[in-house]
DNA sequence: AGATCTTTTAAGCCAATTTTAAGTTTCGGC
DNA sequence: GCCGAAACTTAAAATTGGCTTAAAAGATCT
């Protein structure tokens, strides 16, 4: 995990620095606001803290212009101003959380874990090869171009990507994306693994449903 | 968006409700720790709101809960401790912000839209191409002219931006948005979708919310 | 209380999705 | 290479679900 510190008192740039290399952060330190900047907008991190008060450009512009640049990296101020209207202002800026100072060590790591936290969770997407499904959405993506899908071809393929390297059998797909239980001659498989096809290969994502003859279907990785 | 706040004192809750929804956000609330607990597993909410000190099950314990099944959803506490001590022990148990009673309303709200945003995205205000949706103020610009809507128009489309690049799902709509947890053959979204085209069309902010038939709506940058 | 604005309900219409069905192609064993 | 079974493709019918509109119900303001 990649900090930078935006902090002009070489006192306590220095003793975040020491304490936050001990818990195995890499840390950078911008003695000034516009050094900070350049850190920032070159390198890529997983936090930045920035004190409010620093020389050159302020704190709250850094924050400003890191977020106009779109970046969503996790922000924190070390203030020592704490009236309600500067927190609100350095939230507006775009900041995630603040710390008054003086602060103890231990809160602002508590913090740092919060933010740390929140930012490298919660994707729990179905990939296969180059293709990516996201059931919470419903969407599926073959690299970053979306390929849209009626629900029925949605189901049908998340099916076949979460038993992906499994031959899926007609009787067992017939009874998981359609819920019928009993022996049916319908062709709605066939059809959908065609809409499916067709559609994959205009995204460029050819053959990747296999046929096993006789058997069913099935989506190997390679 | 929809909160849960867990809170015994009547007077409280309830002018946090009411402070709450007149800001639109849908809003359900706990007396006491297990009832809370039971809603949090059950519904999906954008925020939670703890009381440090609920009957039957603490707060604290309430969140260990919420977050030993998985959960990521933004936790606050509300709490009249605040030496260091309890405030790390909060942090750990999975909280993602605190704030000390007593409180300021306005306080509370900015960090509240500050944990909804760190959820959905990182920008501070609330854009979607030439969009620009303020939380605080209700109110809605294209380019530079507003657009007048009535506080479920508003809500609605607040839901939308905030996850924009996202299908948003019928029921995940009606949960958010209206409040309502059952199942129910309403056409109330349809309505309201046309409300909010025929707005953003008079405009000039043609076709930004697309249908995912079948599933829901997206509203896409571009 | 009356007027106005907002929200919800209900119904008909239309378009997209799903299914059926029929014709065509491919595959594997002989 | 031929034959039958299985899979593929296509088109059209059936169904579902979304859009629109109008009007009723509910809020809010004067």
């Amino acid at each position: 995990m990649r900090l930078l510190i935006i902090e002009d008192e070489p006192g306590i740039a220095g003793f975040l620095k020491d304490g936050l290399e001990e818990e195995y952060f890499a840390v950078d330190i911008a003695y000034d606001g516009k050094n900070g900047l350049d850190l920032a907008m070159t390198n890529e991190y997983d936090l930045i803290i920035i004190d409010w008060m620093i020389p050159v450009i302020s704190g709250i512009e850094v924050c400003r212009q890191i977020r106009k640049s779109g970046s969503l990296v996790p922000i924190m101020f070390l203030t020592a101003k704490d009236t309600l209207e500067d927190v609100l202002f350095g939230l507006e800026a775009g900041a995630n959380d603040y710390i008054k100072k003086p602060f103890a060590f231990e809160e602002l790591l508590a913090r740092i874990r919060v933010q740390l936290r929140s930012k490298h969770q919660g994707d729990d997407s179905l990939r296969a090869g180059h293709l990516n499904i996201n059931p919470g959405t419903h969407q599926v993506f073959y690299d970053s171009s979306e390929i849209t899908l009626t629900p029925k071809e949605f189901a049908l393929l998340e099916y076949l990507v979460r038993n992906k390297e499994k031959v899926c059998t007609r009787s067992r797909i017939i009874e998981h994306v359609w819920d019928i239980h009993f022996d049916s001659d319908t062709s709605v498989i066939d059809v959908y693994i065609t809409f499916l096809r067709r559609k994959l290969e205009n995204a460029g994502c050819g053959n990747l449903i296999q046929t096993i003859r006789g058997v069913g279907y099935i989506i190997r990785e390679s």
